[in-house]
DNA sequence: CGGCTGCAACGAATATTTTCGTAGGCGTGC
DNA sequence: GCACGCCTACGAAAATATTCGTTGCAGCCG
């Protein structure tokens, strides 16, 4: 099964940068997020040969620093985490998440509103025909 | 400070019993929890100690069986829950968050929708008349 | 009184995550 | 050839989270 795995908070900052910045060598890594969080090189290798070791990060050792990419997609991986999120805080209930997210200090543009409106609206058209249970 | 504080997996199911249950002995919380768990009584008093510790609970010891109830509220706890996560996941954008959570797979009843969107309606509204900074 | 039951308090073992020091290898410049 | 710099590998310490065995105490029942 490939069970979307659930990065620790320190994996996910690796695989973020990954995902943003594609391929790259540990010393990339390390110069975009280790350093300025104050970590030393080999924390940063380390962690990257633990992720290799579960399956989330893919290696290419055929040049001396090796360059590594995500195993995982970014989206997936969100959802993985956010369906673990929401069925821990709220009970699997995605409106209750989705009312307190928008209910935020800061919760959206009106471009960013307006593209919520319209996949509620379709929700609820697809809805209207379904079986009412 | 009252920086709310984000409690573990096994202290946030304390936390939900709490809330849903009111004020409860040790015994209580782990024959609602714990035992279905497969733990052992002293692991539920145990963690239920430390939470104390930690000011996520308060204890009426008046009783020789001390009564519980959560120090921190239900909804306060889910939005610094929700706001961290936000941020690690998501760089903090509700809405980013919003439009993964809507296209889950059982996304939400009609009424859920409807909530939402009077609450996405509400707000772009409000926007409307606001600064654009 | 003497024993049984239920409770809190520890201390401690285990697991997980995060961090880093040290060692050893390869390649380049001199 | 030799030293120096950059790289990986590895072990292990530190921090956090989870679990449980053991101990001692209080109240009750006979």
């Amino acid at each position: 099964m490939s069970t979307t795995p659930k990065p620790t908070p320190s994996e996910l900052k690796i695989l973020k940068f990954l995902w943003q910045h594609g391929p790259s060598t540990v010393r990339e890594v390390h110069e975009g997020i280790g350093v300025s969080a104050g970590h030393s090189y080999t924390t940063t290798l380390k962690q990257m040969q633990i992720m290799h070791g579960k399956g989330l990060l893919v290696r290419d050792d055929s040049q001396r620093a090796h360059v590594f990419q995500p195993a995982v997609g970014e989206e997936p991986t969100q959802r993985a985490m956010l369906d673990d999120f929401m069925d821990r805080v709220y009970e699997g209930s995605a409106s209750q998440l989705v009312l307190q997210a928008l209910g935020t200090s800061r919760p959206a543009s009106s471009e960013e509103l307006e593209a919520i409106e319209q996949l509620v609206q379709r929700l609820r058209s697809e809805s209207d025909g379904e079986s009412e249970a």
